[in-house]
DNA sequence: GCCAACGTTGGC
DNA sequence: GCCAACGTTGGC
């Protein structure tokens, strides 16, 4: 079981559009490292759900993988601004996997809160280089959260 | 809107 | 394979 982190917009696809489809694709991930994050996904596995571009980001839910990594159709959508010109239906470059709603937090977890904690010391939201929209977290780091958010 | 920190592309 | 130019993310 593995623990990890992705980011929406809160404008664009916040918790609570996933808590009204219930689950959705994560698609139109462009960026080699998170998909190879996607494809280490196993159904199962759960995800803090991070709001960024808004006034307050940080952790506002939880979700859980539902799918096994499979090929992200926006990909083929000439029209779509996702649209990949090097993938061909064999040979997909983009991947996503499904994701369930779990729980909308009651205390949602800032980020000036995050890299307040000393025992979210190691966190990568705490790193400059922290731009990536898939993230992997320590189950010790993933406990801690959920135990605070709930209070 | 600014800008730091990357990631990607493409010329050589 | 190097590196400059450009694009994107995302906090502030």
């Amino acid at each position: 079981m593995n623990y990890w982190l992705i980011k929406s917009e809160h404008d664009t696809y916040s918790i609570d559009h996933l808590k009204r489809d219930k689950h959705t694709p994560w698609e139109g991930v462009r960026n080699y490292q998170a998909r190879n994050f996607m494809q280490a996904m196993r159904p199962g596995d759960l995800a803090l759900f991070y709001h960024s571009s808004t006034k307050s980001t940080g952790v506002y839910g939880l979700a859980k993988v539902t799918s096994a990594p499979h090929p992200d159709m926006t990909q083929f959508d000439k029209k779509g601004h996702y649209f990949e010109p090097r993938a061909a239906k064999e040979k997909p470059v983009w991947y996503c996997v499904d994701f369930a709603y779990v729980e909308t937090f009651k205390s949602p977890l800032s980020l000036v809160e995050i890299k307040a904690d000393p025992r979210l010391e190691g966190m990568k939201l705490r790193s400059p280089a922290s731009r990536l929209s898939v993230q992997t977290v320590s189950e010790k780091h993933f406990e801690y959260i959920c135990k605070q958010c709930r209070v």
